[in-house]
DNA sequence: GAGATGACGGGCT
DNA sequence: AAGCCCGCCATCT
């Protein structure tokens, strides 16, 4: 789209430094981006990733700690199985423990001038 | 330029 | 406790 930054390429830069085993809710994104109550556009940010790309979406997941993915999908399958790998255990509810594997940056990325 | 959409979140019923 | 509704933001048609 725009040339250089977009709200996207801040969601995926952001995205991008999430280390294995931990996980970001949408609505952290949004907050670390300087948008708290843009959780839905970073949602469709990762909505619109492009097949080739080096972003770990599937740490992306909804405040309850779970796979939102419109609910079910290959995908969704797919994020979970890639979590689980990755050392993160989901329970009887399709449920990880947020408090347990929120990541959080030194920094917010919006400041990072 | 306006309207509708969507991988969300929080609040109220 | 579970479900429904509204609002937020950015992008797309």
């Amino acid at each position: 789209m725009e040339a250089g930054e977009t709200f996207y390429d801040r969601v995926y830069e952001l995205v991008r430094q999430v280390p294995s085993g931990r996980v970001i809710t949408y609505g952290h994104v949004a907050l670390l981006l300087g948008a708290p109550a843009a959780a839905r556009a970073v949602g469709y940010a990762l909505h619109s990733l492009p097949a080739a790309n080096d972003v770990p979406w599937w740490r992306v997941i909804n405040v309850r700690g779970a796979i939102s993915l419109k609910g079910r999908g290959a995908q969704a399958d797919l994020q979970r199985a890639l979590l689980e790998g990755e050392g993160v255990r989901f329970g009887p509810d399709d449920r990880c423990e947020l408090e347990r594997y929120r990541w959080w940056p030194d920094e917010p990325v919006a400041e990072r001038r």
